[in-house]
RNA sequence: GGGGUUUUAGCUCAGCUGGUUAGAGCGUUACGUUGACAUCGUAAAGGUCGGAGGUUCGAGUCCUCUAAACCCCACCA
């Protein structure tokens, strides 16, 4: 073994030994219970972030430590086609080569597609394997594949046909950039500079000019009436009039309605049906046209989409509610922005315009490309929200879904009962094709699972397939039984279904878990997993988070060149807490390098003493083994029980500071004079021990750290086959409390006296004598621990004294719960310093008794408290006692001698 | 407007159902290469746990109020 762990020269082959041997496979074993987990399909738009590789070590952690346990494990990896984001990046790409979409035509433009998600797809699985993913990639699933396909066609028709799935013409959030309507849930709001822009509209009846205001003045073109409140008493006496629409010179009704509210500016309101949904509702109250000024690209309309609009209502197949379209004349084909420029001006010309705010506020953008939204009447798709939502909100209600942390539930529970229906066609060429068909003849629409040649009711084989595709999340929504099989009924369906837990960002509750879990309740009867674990945001080093247009994201592959993947695993779980956001930092890396280093030599230094496989012989072991066991066997506690709460953060910690600080600096270093010394049994034991407890740290370690544990395992005598597949640690087989004890005893006697030399600057190679006036009870497990002493504090000789008075030299004091050492030091000895110093020590410890002796005085302590708490408090109040009296004694024998 | 998170050592963060003198890593200081490891060891300095009340024998931990930072949802014509 090299003295240094290099993660480089190993982690591929392991890799491809794990895979090649079917180690990540999963197998169903009847009557046992299984451990799944469905991975969140990454997007194929590009590569793995430092989100990815979070979400990936939780899973392959829980993964892993649940195989090694013994379950039927299953993780099921695939990839997400990511419908706007993949097809956004592909027209990108097109636009340099100087194509468009139309230009290549929907075929050609499928099949570029398609070779991007060749390429991008495997580029992911491969950076997956880098992070030592142990999935089953023989059951790896992708969103648009074969399978998912016929799953999502299922449920479409399924849900169409209870009447769940229905095509209307809604308002919807429309992208102009990516020129296709999003969900409420893919629309951000930023916070942007604005103007309240006030107008006059000239009243018909009285001639009184009508203040209102408005953010959006472009829109007053499509404004088909204004809205004042019933109660209002400033308006009383325009109930029933009319104004007339400045530019336009149209007359529009004045509509009474609850959502012009009194207390806001003038308590005036213009209404826009076709692009505010506010003032679309009030259009379906008051029956009022619907105007469409904008188009689908984000400019004014003009001539020939009001030609385009003329011949659908001539042809007979507009929608009930289809919006007019408006010739904008003068400002046709203007940009909204430039259109609003122009019509303030003309409203000022006209004398229409009042006075302009500047007001900041909540603007919708694309989730995509932050386009701002125009909301915009169209023809869409809709999942009628609310029958799916009740039982899934029931399901969290009644811990069928768990989330973790709890809290949670409320982004969930206040998402889900506030739904609206779901906008699920997209504009787009890339996804799952609507499978529904128009005839061309008798305008009949048919939803059907296979294609169909003739149309159902007239025969007509004038069929056209629905342009439009299905929002991404609509695949993904399926994803926890879609990829076992369904909609056929297969062996891992039953078996798998319903998954244990999923993990995954707060981020995509809303958008994912939602969904899935509706989704899942619909489809299968049964919500899709038992917990939902989440976990925070990867933020930078200054706690921004890590986007591209920052520049400030890391990538996880470039950290695994450098630092190996198990360093990147431990620093992405080191001290992170469910829920909460973690800052990356390469100071946490070469923390986590450092550790692996330290395993490896530690395995290192126990294989150069220990050539074979050595049995434990329960009744040879020094208290130093016996606590060493012990204190193993209270961290496989520990571990498992934050494994079994998705609490890794924790595991990693305790894992560190049992390997590091237990196993490392004390028992491998209390071990050594035992390697070297002549004693046969005693090296047997210790050999034992080291190979007994480093076996369970790289276990305990292995689904932190994979890579590492599994090639120093192999060094190990004794060994065969695969560290991930052995047998998780048992607790139950060691518990030694009275050597626990005594080697606690011990060891504040070595710091103690550690503390001391180095107080009293004894140079680091100057051996001395130790002198021990043991308390009572103490003078045995003193007189064994001589070769710790010599080893870890310095001592060239310890002895035991019988009383204070056998002294007689110039010594230093410390006064421990074992007893007092006494360590002559000669002329390093200053009285009067040292005599400062016990003073100070002597006030520390009066005030810890007086502090303790305050609590057991205390009646309500002593009455109330556990009874444990009050026996352990006098027990400490009487060790510091005997402290204190050896202190006195001490200081007074002192200042005899001065 | 509704909801949530965070606030603990110079920095990054742990701290489970209230119970030792509040911990770790990094950084700082001093000493140290004793054959596993300088990607190391030993020791030290550093915190009235954002503030104010309260409950309790006992509060970093529970409750109320409050301050600051951040996030989610809704809305702003």
């Amino acid at each position: 073994m090299e003295t240094k762990f290099n993660p480089q020269a190993i982690e591929k082959d392991i890799y491809e030994a794990w895979e090649k041997s079917g180690a990540f496979e999963a197998h169903r074993e009847e009557g046992k219970k299984p451990f799944t987990i469905v991975m969140p399909p990454p997007n194929i738009t590009g590569q793995l972030h430092m989100g990815h590789a979070m979400d990936c070590t939780l899973q392959d952690a829980a993964i892993r430590y649940h195989r090694m346990k013994g379950d039927p494990t299953l993780w099921l990896p695939g990839t997400d086609h990511a419908a706007i984001a993949t097809e956004v990046k592909i027209v990108d790409k097109m636009r340099e080569e100087g194509l468009t979409k139309e230009s290549l035509g929907r075929e050609k433009f499928l099949e570029r597609a398609w070779a991007w998600k060749e390429q991008y797809g495997n580029r992911i699985t491969m950076q997956q394997r880098r992070m030592g993913t142990s999935c089953d990639w023989s059951r790896e699933r992708f969103t648009m594949d074969e399978g998912c396909s016929r799953a999502v066609r299922e449920v479409f028709c399924r849900l169409y046909d209870k009447g769940l799935i229905y095509r209307g013409t809604r308002l919807v959030n429309w992208c102009p950039c990516c020129s296709t309507s999003i969900s409420d849930a893919e629309v951000e709001y930023e916070e942007k500079d604005g103007n309240f822009w006030h107008l006059y509209y000239p009243v018909k009846e009285t001639g009184e000019k009508l203040e209102l205001a408005t953010t959006r003045p472009e829109t007053m073109l499509g404004d088909t009436a204004v809205a004042i409140n019933p109660e209002d008493e400033r308006y009383k006496h325009l109930h029933g009039c009319h104004v007339i629409l400045p530019l336009l010179n149209k007359e529009i009704p004045i509509v009474l309605d609850e959502h012009a509210d009194m207390t806001k500016g003038t308590g005036v309101v213009k209404i826009t049906p076709a692009h505010d949904p506010n003032d679309y509702e009030v259009g379906q109250r008051h029956n009022l046209h619907i105007v469409r000024v904008f188009t689908y690209d984000g400019r004014m309309t003009g001539a020939k989409e009001k030609q385009e609009n003329d011949e659908l209502f001539a042809s007979g197949k507009a929608a009930v509610n289809e919006p007019v379209v408006l010739d904008c004349g003068p400002y046709a084909g203007m940009t909204t922005m430039e259109a609003r420029k122009a019509i303030v001006k003309d409203l000022e010309k006209g004398g229409y315009l009042g006075q302009i705010e500047s007001l900041k506020h909540e603007v919708g953008t694309c989730y995509r490309c932050h386009t701002v939204v125009e909301p915009m009447v169209s023809r869409q798709w809709f999942v009628k929200m609310e029958p799916l939502a009740r039982p899934a909100i029931e399901a969290v209600e009644t811990g069928k879904t768990r989330f973790v942390p709890e809290r949670f539930e409320k982004n969930y529970f206040n998402w889900m009962r506030n739904i609206r229906d779901w906008c699920i066609s997209r504009q787009l060429w890339w996804g799952h094709r609507i499978p529904a068909w128009y005839c061309d003849d008798c305008g009949e629409i048919t939803v059907a699972r296979q294609d169909p040649d003739v149309c159902p009711k007239c025969g007509s084989r004038h069929l056209k397939q629905d342009e439009d595709v299905l929002d991404t999340w609509f695949s993904s929504a399926l994803w926890p039984f879609s990829t076992l099989g369904w909609p056929d009924n297969t062996e891992d369906l039953k078996y798998f279904y319903p998954t244990t837990m999923l993990v995954t960002g707060y981020d995509i509750i809303t958008f994912w878990v939602s969904r899935m879990i509706f989704s899942g309740i619909e489809c299968m009867g049964e919500t899709p997993f038992a917990t939902v674990l989440i976990h925070g945001l990867v933020r930078d080093e200054l706690g921004r988070k890590m986007s591209k247009s920052l520049g400030n994201g890391v990538d996880p592959l470039e950290i695994i060149d450098q630092y190996g993947a198990d360093a990147l695993r431990f620093s992405l779980l080191m001290g992170v807490s469910p829920g909460n956001d973690t800052r990356f930092s390469i100071d946490k890396v070469e923390a986590a390098r450092n550790f692996a280093n330290k395993i490896w030599n530690a395995s290192r230094f126990v294989l150069m003493n220990t050539q074979e496989k050595v049995e434990i012989n329960p009744d040879t072991l020094t208290m130093a083994d016996k606590w060493i066991l012990t204190r193993f066997e209270e961290a496989v506690k520990d571990i498992s029980a934050h494994n079994e709460e998705g609490d890794f953060g924790l595991s990693a910690t305790r894992i560190y500071d049992f390997a590091w600080s237990e196993f490392c600096d004390w028992y491998i270093e209390m071990a050594k004079p035992w390697l070297l010394g002549e004693d046969e049994t005693a090296k047997r034991n210790v050999q034992a021990v080291l190979l007994y407890v480093l076996e369970g740290v790289l276990k305990l370690l292995h689904p932190f750290m994979p890579f590492l544990t599994e090639e120093v395992y192999h060094y190990l005598p004794g060994t065969e086959g695969f560290l991930m597949l052995k047998p998780w640690p048992e607790a139950g087989k060691w518990d030694f409390p009275e050597d626990l004890r005594k080697m606690e005893g011990i060891m504040e006697v070595i710091r103690s006296i550690r503390n001391l030399r180095a107080e009293m600057n004894v140079p680091a190679g100057r051996r001395t004598r130790l002198m021990f006036l043991p308390k009572e009870g103490w003078a045995d497990t003193l007189n064994h621990a001589g070769l710790y002493f010599a080893r870890l504090a310095g001592a060239s000789q310890s002895s035991l004294i019988e009383k204070a008075a056998d002294v007689t030299e110039k010594t230093v004091t410390t006064v421990t719960g074992a007893g007092t050492v006494y360590i002559p030091l000669g002329d390093l000895v200053d009285i009067e310093k040292e005599l400062a110093r016990l003073n100070k020590e002597l006030e520390n410890l009066t005030k810890e008794i007086s502090r303790i002796e305050g609590k057991l005085n205390n009646p309500g302590f002593v009455a109330k408290a556990p009874e444990a708490l009050v026996a352990g408090e006098r027990e400490k109040l009487q060790t510091n006692q005997h402290k204190l009296e050896a202190l006195k004694t001490r200081i007074e024998e002192l200042k005899e001698t001065r």
